[in-house]
Order: structure tokens, then sequence, then C-alpha cells
DNA sequence: CCATATATATCGTATATCCGATATTTGGAG
DNA sequence: CTCCAAATATCGGATATACGATATATATGG
């Protein structure tokens, strides 16, 4: 079976979803994006955990890669926007009640 | 390595935490809890991914059986209803800005 | 009792996530 | 150019999620 299944399908691919959101929020290269998720969840995910996700994504034509310096800056391309409204339509669905005012702190 | 992790510690386990969700919600036996997670999802869990996590939560003491006729009604226990609520602190933390009014339809 | 339908359970296999370790690349300092 | 540190990349191994197929249990109807 090759790799055509949407990225909103199931519970598995919640990674590349936080991904393609923090990367619409702005553009990042990999360890601001180890950073931005240390700060969200607590636990900072490892390079063996970041790298390989980007590196699908790229390859699945979701982002982009920028070489900036010492760094690469990745932001969404047309079509990770576009899997992203779709995901995150699905990502609320599911969730719906989870999200209360008073959860976050 | 044996198995205490905690629920909330990485992106695995996102069933888990939406079956525990549901579940909080209201008691419900395996075959409703594939019904409601197909109206968010808008996809039916199968058998073999439902019942193998029913059976994991219940070995790790975060939900009860009770036998009512032909089927197994689940409820959270004690210890299911303090791990749900860490769970959802870190689920709140980690997605904020991914729930924004409009995305639910 | 027997048949059926529904619910539950298990198995083999595949994919996504994840880490620790290690390797590679690259810009800047000397 | 050489050295260093940070960023990126890869690998092996582990766990969670997921499905289809199959098996079992049980209430109900005949």
């Amino acid at each position: 079976m090759v790799k055509e299944k949407p990225l909103h399908c199931d519970m598995r691919g919640m990674l590349s979803f936080l991904i393609l959101f923090l990367l619409s929020k702005s553009a990042m290269h990999g360890q601001q994006l180890a950073d931005e998720m240390e700060k969200r969840k607590g636990i900072r995910p490892s390079p063996g955990t970041i790298y390989p996700a980007l590196k699908e994504l790229k390859e699945a034509g979701l982002i982009l890669e920028e070489k900036k310096g010492k760094t690469i800056v990745y932001h969404l391309s047309k079509g990770g926007e576009r899997e992203l409204k779709l995901a995150k339509q699905q990502f609320c669905r599911t969730f719906v009640g989870v999200f209360v005012r008073g959860n976050e702190g």
C-alpha cells in the first residue's frame, strides 16, 4: 500500500499535525520547533523524533525548506495549508468538549 | 522497560485519551464507544482497534467493567479520573490555538 | 435445544511515533 | 585551513495505533 492516506485519518499523525499547525503560525527551523513543543508539552522531542517527521512532511509536499545560514527554515506549502485546514476540522470535531476554559492552567 | 509511562507523555496515547474522555462523559460499552468515535471522526474504529485499547486501560486500572446482559459497560476508575484530568491539561496546553470558533463545521 | 445476531476477544501485520546514539553538515572563530 | 559547536540526519529498537480476519460468548427467537 502506498502512502496516500490523509493526515487526518486516524489517531496516528498527531505529531505531523502539530508540526504543520506550528509552522502555520510561524516558519521555523527544527530546533525552534523543538523549543515550541517543549514549551507546550513540557517535554522536548529528541532529534530522532523531529527530523524524520520533517523529512516525511517534506517528501509528502506539505512543507518547503529554505536554507538560512546554518539552519533550514520550514514553512507550509499550498498543499500543506490545504491539508492543515482539513486536519484541523477533523481534530476539532473529534475532540469537541475536551477544550474547556480552565483546562489550560 | 515496564509500562509506567503516563498517558500524556508524548503524541502516542491519543486513542486511550479519547476513550477515557468519552467514558468520563458517559459510561458505555465497546460498540457505543465505536458509535461515538464514528460520529466524531467520521471513521468507525474496527473491533481490532477498540477492544485491545479497552483491555490495556483495564489492565492499567484506569477503567472498570460492569457486565450488563450481552454487553460490558466501561466506566472510569478513580485512577482513571485522575489520569484524565492530567492528560486533559497536557492536551490543552499542547494544542492551544488549534481550537478556534469556526473550525468545528 | 439450536440458530442467529450482536458484542467481545485475539491474531498477524503494518504504520507512526519516539528515543538514544551516532554521524554529517555548516558557519564562525582562531 | 582547522577546530568547534550547533543544526541536521540517520539508525536500531521499542511502543501505540490500526485493520481485517477470525474466534468466542451470550441473549433472544424459534
